[in-house]
RNA sequence: GUGGCCGUAGCUCAGCUGGUAGAGCCCCUGACUGUGACUCAGGUUGUCGCGAGUUCAAGCCUCGUCGGCCACCCCA
């Protein structure tokens, strides 16, 4: 019989990386606690017709990456492919879009039919902040502010570089692609294969391209900025004086786009050269008219997700862990001898009951005293009660497992008294 | 979806121009030290990713397939 493994690109994460994961989720949670902000939590599965309307039609992301299916009753449903359409739906379908802001977050796996490589897998796990209800700068900076923040808690700030950029209005944006292709289609035949697809599907995206010809061409294009409407170049203009006030350095990128079709306005992306091909860690931007696309109240709102495994490897590779990482375990209660079971467990239960905080781990599947000192040690433990002897009650001995630790006899009863001034 | 490299014990890997599998680490047992050690003695572990083909014979050649890494692409 063959063996059954993983789906190519989902991935198990083990024991020995879940406190990784641990530290960054408590990490954020925090960040978002004192941000004030809210968790929200939306199904994985939803209508495809969801997805369709809001990231469009024609993205990469609906037309080749999304896991779709038919229901038993015939309906098509898709695995989310990233989370802001969801959050959006629950948001207006709950009411919470009615004259009313919110400020939201939400953590958990999304799905994309890629082929996996570093930092890009087919289930992956996404971070995301939305707010709605505030069509001012003012979130915006936050937005950007509680990033920032987060990048500096977790010790990788000076890895990660921001890039921002203005869409403007939906109709700004309408009017650019139009010149946009107008002036594409002079060089049609200059333009890569890809580009000339998206003449006419995703004018915009042109911009993104890597193609050497096709950038050249870009030069003499028609400039976003020149198209955008007097409110929206002053919005950005009063974004960016706030981030310079606030000490965030940035960098405009007139080429940014995103890939996905509900942005306007403000745009950005935190990127790292740390990560091979997979730069981005964190982006998002303005969606003024997504939730009234979906068929509900025209709220604005403003976001931004992030890659959960591309910070988990950042903070792998760079070293930015706390040391205390990977110990799970205060004390390790050795029981050597049948005779001493029933008085471990016990002992264990009294620990447990004085000291709730302590991570207690009592020894199973016996061994002699050897070779349960030594995992004693591997454990991470920072002392060890030795339990010994075929009687039903032993004396106990506490070794303190660093260097020079020494083993002390302990009477039955000072045990606890013990390990309370050692563990303070 | 396209291209390149790769896939041998739990881990890191070796395996010569094809001849019926090895090392180190880890783990376990015993001896010696009242003891995480050292040293010594011994022990467990693999359908060589999977399937087919060529051959007297394949881990080593061919094809397919699955998986991994990297780039393109896409994006978080």
């Amino acid at each position: 019989m063959a063996k059954i493994q993983a789906i190519r690109g989902m991935n198990d994460v083990l024991p020995d990386q879940t406190p990784v994961w641990q530290y960054l989720e408590l990490t954020m949670r925090e960040l978002l606690s004192a941000y004030a902000y809210s968790e929200i939590r939306f199904p994985v599965v939803e209508q495809t017709q969801l997805f369709k309307r809001s990231i469009g039609e024609v993205t990469d992301i609906v037309e080749k990456e999304m896991y779709t299916f038919e229901d038993r009753n015939g309906d098509s449903l898709s695995l989310r492919p990233e989370g802001t359409a969801g959050c959006v739906r629950a948001a207006e379908q709950h009411g919470l879009l009615y004259n009313q802001t919110q400020k939201l977050w939400y953590m958990g796996p999304m799905y994309r039919h890629e082929r996996p490589q570093k930092g890009r897998y087919r289930q992956f796990y996404q971070m995301g902040v939305e707010a709605f209800g505030m069509p001012s700068t003012d979130i915006e900076a936050e937005l950007l502010i509680l990033s920032n923040d987060l990048w500096q808690r977790l010790g990788l700030g000076e890895f990660l570089t921001l890039e921002i950029n203005n869409l403007g209005t939906a109709e700004d944006r309408v009017q650019y692609g139009n010149a946009l292709r107008g002036y594409l289609l002079e060089h049609k035949d200059i333009l890569d294969e890809d580009s000339q697809r998206r003449l006419e599907k995703n004018v915009l995206r042109i911009l993104d391209s890597k193609n050497p010809d096709t950038q050249e061409i870009l030069k003499g294009a028609p400039k976003l900025p020149d198209f955008i409407s007097e409110a929206s170049a002053k919005d950005f203009e009063t974004l960016q004086t706030a981030l310079k006030g606030v000490g965030i350095s940035y960098i405009v990128n007139f080429g940014l786009v995103r890939g996905l079709d509900y942005y306007n306005g403000l745009v950005f992306e935190w990127t790292t050269d740390q990560l091979g091909a997979q730069a981005a860690v964190c982006s998002g931007g303005r969606y003024n008219g997504l939730s009234k696309q979906l068929g509900g109240t025209d709220t604005p709102g403003v976001g931004f997700a992030l890659g959960m495994e591309r910070l988990v490897l950042l903070l792998e590779e760079l070293g930015r862990l706390p040391e205390e990482i990977g110990r799970c375990v205060d004390l390790y209660i050795a029981v050597v001898g049948s005779g001493v079971q029933i008085q471990a467990m016990k002992l264990s239960a009294d620990i447990r009951r004085v000291l709730p905080e302590l991570r207690v781990l009592t020894h199973c599947g016996g061994g002699k005293y050897n070779s349960q000192l030594k995992k004693a040690f591997a454990s991470g433990a920072r002392c060890a009660l030795i339990l010994e002897g075929d009687e039903e009650l032993a004396e106990i001995k506490v070794r303190i497992l660093d260097d020079a630790g020494e083993t002390t006899v302990l009477g039955t009863p000072s045990v606890c008294d013990w390990l309370t001034k050692f563990f303070r």
